[in-house]
DNA sequence: GGCGATATGTATCCTACCGTACAGACGGGG
DNA sequence: CCCCGTCTGTACGGTAGGATACATATCGCC
């Protein structure tokens, strides 16, 4: 991959500041292909680097002691993985994986660190996107206690399209199960009504989405509700 | 009540400040006393007011649209109401109710901002905790997903006591039920078998905690992680 | 001391999902 | 082309909790 210092990213939140600056914190940044697989952060583990996905993306799972996890947040090339590092903590709640394959843009957290004490444009919107983080983090407790798994489904396959920017997703009803905190099987059922409403198709680990608005339908409001919150305070609150 | 200048105010954070930072932003508080019901924000409305629980408690709640709603996490003296203006976001995501009736200090919205922007003590105090209720945020996802509603119910009472200072709790199986997410009659079951078992007795919205090491017996972990997060971050890390 | 409001106990049927188990289907490597 | 690992379909009993309904208990008030 080559680095364009001048013009897009790639990634929204870079992509959301002033020119200058975003070419002066890509100076700092290095090219990295993240793979399926990758644990980029242990819960209470140290956060070397903030990621900046690109056609990749990040899950971060909460896990407990007895072995119950969940995915909370998933982080593409809307966000940014390393949040605690604004805090002034280096340290990583949660489990990071990566979980689509592709490009990121990476810098070290003591150089970030560097570019964000100098760049107040940088400090605004990465709070702002906090801002998002925290509410979608409530959200995503109310949606998990209450909705059904078909809802949840569709809306997680929505985000990870959005994210992986593509129609085509690879991932087994094993790992949803995992994801999702259901059984496999309960992925099986889920996935076969959703497929026979033609809204997906799958096969053996494939995932087509066919019909994103259809599938937007049988989603929880918690999809449109998370985009909704996202566009207002990173996109519209831009320049307030 | 009396704002006394000097020594502690009551408040976790207030007295995890230097004793000098303190007593600036005590000159900027009003003591108030919170009443039970009072409604501090509502989603997507204006923080006016930073809130630094003493005896009061406030829980905060997120509200779907479609009437489901469910506590997500709970301020007292150990923290404070108005997270967001951290963040230089003005509005509050969820609905802030006051939980626990008893007093409080309070800053206008920019006062406290004001005082944030001049005292690095504050800041780093405040991102800190902010990283805590993150970690909370994440876990209540969780809790709330695959815990029982007795042991739900355990923890909530715990967290309860520790922030009404006391082991008399006000509260009825409906007001339970609401913050709990299940209905009213299952907080009924749960709250009998701990009756039962001698951890609490109640009797038309006065609860009584009688055995606290039971009850965290009872509680699922996330109580005691919950407590061990804070610690960490808040306390031991107070001078890292 | 009776009345109405509030709080709690209890019952019934219902649904979503769990734990487990196993069978079939597919695909890649030998 | 066959075998084995992986992925998916399905089944079965079990359980927590939902929706609803109604009965009972207790308090404060008149």
């Amino acid at each position: 991959m080559v680095l364009v210092d001048f013009g897009l990213a790639g990634n929204r939140l870079l992509d959301s500041l002033p020119r200058q600056e975003r070419a002066h914190l890509l100076t700092g940044c290095e090219a990295v292909d993240l793979v399926f697989g990758e644990v980029l952060a242990e819960p209470g583990g140290r956060i070397s680097h903030v990621y900046f996905p690109l056609n990749s993306f990040i899950s971060q799972i909460a896990n407990l002691s007895d072995g119950d996890r969940l995915e909370v947040a998933m982080v593409g090339s809307e966000g940014m993985f390393g949040m605690p590092l604004i805090l002034g903590v280096e340290e990583s709640p949660l489990h990071a994986l990566v979980q689509g394959a592709g490009p990121a843009l990476r810098i070290p957290a003591a150089v970030f660190g560097r570019h964000l004490a100098r760049s107040p444009a940088l400090q605004t919107l990465l709070k702002r996107y906090f801002y998002v983080l925290m509410h979608q983090l409530s959200r995503m407790a109310v949606c998990t206690h209450f909705h059904q798994v078909e809802a949840r489904l569709a809306r997680w396959l929505l985000m990870t399209q959005d994210r992986a920017h593509s129609d085509q997703l690879h991932l087994t009803h094993e790992f949803l199960a995992m994801m999702l905190g259901v059984r496999r099987a309960g992925i099986t059922l889920a996935a076969k009504a959703l497929q026979k409403r033609r809204l997906i198709r799958y096969h053996r680990g494939d995932i087509t989405v066919l019909d994103r608005a259809g599938l937007i339908e049988a989603s929880c409001g918690c999809y449109a509700s998370d985009r909704r919150i996202y566009r207002q305070v990173i996109i519209e609150g831009e320049a307030p």
